[in-house]
RNA sequence: GCGGUCGUAGCUCAAUUGGAUAGAGCAACAGGCUACGAACUUGUAGGUUGGGGGUUCGAGUCCCUCCGACCGCGCCA
């Protein structure tokens, strides 16, 4: 093991420049933090205090930067981490001795996939994704969402955050009984194929090997009971078997749920009228034209929300109180998934969540309009025309890897425009295959260095001999690995899960540059030594980034 | 009409939430393998960040206004 004796962390590096900004100009009340460098030439990392203490110490940027970097060199932990501190335009821009990155190796060595995690905040959160209709199978567009959520909810896992996943499945609203005639006219088409599909029924073909399950557990039954007495029951066989192929495709996808919770379970275990009436105790409903109201508008809502129609049925807004308030027994803060044509719901959220004495308890993530295409065709996705694309469709022809790749890859307030033709066609061009085939090539020379180096690989493995790291592509590389666990972070707290496929390509850059400059089974022991370590920790932080966006990490392709 | 989201290189997208000369990939052009995987790499070219105004040391980011795209505006779900 190398010596790190007086080797500060970042962190503690941050706090003594802090301090000796403090000391300077303490009515301030500066606070220092480092974040890496836009440019080589600007060293390792840099900070902007500078810039904030201008006006305070009536001085320029660039003089108050000197001052700072001669008070923090007093002191001997700075001393023995900085290689050179230089004020540049106002920012103060910091390279760091060669040992603390060889550190960041050796750490991400011990830690393997523990490496970048974040301490507990302590803090429980429930991320909903994904939710549909249990009505036909998953379509593309959803595919997106799972991509999305998954991952950030992984993400967060990592950084700290205790996140309960859930998917709410709409199983109380009427299309349920539009589902139970459909799935009655399937299954009297299998003997009478002129049997008369319901209008407003859902037409595509999912249903039939449904209606032929169901002939196959129940035999002729329920020719012989009239339409209306059968419904219920065909609807909940319906609903019962496309959850389940749901949850396969899901799974398929790689994403698993904590929590599918049924809102009809919820309906007959009397959460609505509790929400009502909880409301209602609360004092934020009042009752007009017959029906009962929520004063949304106190939030910024246009207007008030309907929650009890005059005829004394519960709107959708009646089931939304009652599931978040769920949700909200097992979480400090609860996120939405949710499709653009619903921001509407932000300020009934707020409302709901003012009304709990917990404002901003609720958090709506904003997943832009996805469209899709094939060639210059645009299709429709309307589960009603009945011409869907399926997510299954989607895995079949460009796989799991490159859907998941190219779902997180985009901002979520980014449109994306899906091209069938081109996801299949471009899948070489998809840059979840540079990623993968860094993790690949990593692999391919630690199978070479078992025959060829075996003393040195197990030294490797160890963390040994790191103190060999100190070309500049060895350092660069090192330094991309020190941001994982502070993107990861930042990934949480910004809920921006696309950075996370950015970092990849990143680390697979720089992994290709190093790998191009540097040969790593070389004559020399150290250098390989050394090297095989640098090698191990980047196929760990690849490893841990592909799999929190979901896709696999091959070990030859 | 009111409200929301968005507009960045030829194309697809970033920009650590107000910081340095706005960065990547693809496409284009010119180079690099008798050593660990060339699905790689080096370089060149490509921009009035939709237009205009404002706020300040500093704006793609915040405010106003116009243009354009998408989406909402039910006692539907």
């Amino acid at each position: 093991m190398a010596d790190h004796a007086g080797l500060l962390s970042l962190d503690e590096l941050a706090a003594r420049f802090g301090a000796a900004a403090r000391a300077l100009w303490p009515q301030a009340e500066p606070v220092v933090q480092f974040e890496p460098a836009r440019r080589a030439e600007f060293g390792d990392v840099s900070t902007n205090v500078a810039f904030g203490l201008a006006k305070a110490a009536r001085k320029k940027p660039q003089e108050i930067g000197a001052e700072i970097i001669a008070r923090a060199l007093a002191d001997g932990g700075v001393r023995a981490t900085v290689a050179a501190a230089t004020p540049v335009a106002g920012f103060i821009n910091v390279t760091l001795v060669p040992a603390f990155w060889q550190r960041v190796v050796g750490d991400a060595l011990r830690e393997g996939p523990q490496y970048g995690r974040g301490r507990p905040t302590g803090e429980r959160i429930s991320l909903e994704f994904g939710s549909a209709n249990p009505t036909g199978p998953l379509v593309v567009v959803q595919g997106r969402t799972l991509s999305i959520g998954d991952t950030l909810a992984k993400a967060m896992r990592h950084a700290g955050y205790d996140v309960f996943t859930e998917w709410i499945i709409n199983d109380a609203g009427t299309q349920l009984e539009a589902l139970g005639r459909s799935l009655y006219a399937r299954y009297h088409q299998l003997v009478d194929p002129a049997f008369a599909f319901p209008e407003d029924g859902y037409p595509g073909d999912y249903l039939i090997p449904v209606a032929e399950k169901l002939r196959a557990r129940d035999g002729d039954k329920w020719l012989r009971v009239a339409q209306a007495e059968a419904v219920p029951y065909l609807a909940a066989f319906a609903r019962d078997e496309i959850v389940a192929e749901q949850q396969a495709v899901a799974r398929r996808f790689r994403v698993e749920y904590d929590l599918w919770q049924s809102e009809k379970a919820l309906h007959d275990a009397g959460a609505i009228e509790q929400g009502i009436e909880r409301l209602r105790k609360l004092g934020v409903l009042y009752e007009k034209d017959g029906a009962t109201w929520v004063r949304t508008t106190d939030a910024g809502d246009d207007e008030d929300r309907v929650v009890i129609r005059s005829d004394g049925r519960p709107t959708y807004f009646a089931n939304d109180i009652a599931y978040h308030f769920e949700k909200l027994q097992r979480a400090d803060h609860v996120i939405d998934f949710l499709g653009p044509d619903h921001h509407g719901y932000i300020k009934r959220l707020d409302a709901l969540a003012n009304a709990y004495a917990r404002p901003g308890a609720f958090e709506v993530i904003l997943v832009q309009q996805m469209t899709l295409k094939r060639g210059d065709e645009t299709l429709s996705m309307s589960k009603r025309a009945g011409m869907l694309v399926t997510l299954q469709e989607v895995i079949d022809e460009v796989g799991v890897d490159a859907a998941r790749f190219f779902f997180v890859m985009l901002s979520t307030d980014q449109p994306l425009t899906f091209d069938l033709e081109l996801a299949k066609k471009q899948s070489n061009e998809n840059p979840v295959f540079y990623v993968q085939y860094g993790h690949a090539r990593i692999a391919s020379v630690l199978r070479k260095a078992r025959e060829s180096h075996p003393a040195a690989l197990a030294a490797a493995e160890r963390g040994s001999g790191l103190g060999a790291l100190t070309d500049p592509m060895e350092l660069a590389l090192a330094r991309r690995l020190a941001e994982f666990g502070p993107t990861v972070e930042g990934v949480a707290r910004a809920r921006a899960p696309h950075r996370l496929t950015k970092y990849a390509r990143e680390v697979a850059g720089d992994f290709h540059q190093f790998y191009d400059a540097c040969r790593v089974l070389t004559e020399d022991e150290a250098t390989t030594t050394a090297r095989l370590g640098l090698c191990i920790a980047t196929k760990t932080v690849l490893a841990a980034t592909l799999a929190m966006c979901g896709v696999s990490a091959p070990d030859a392709m």
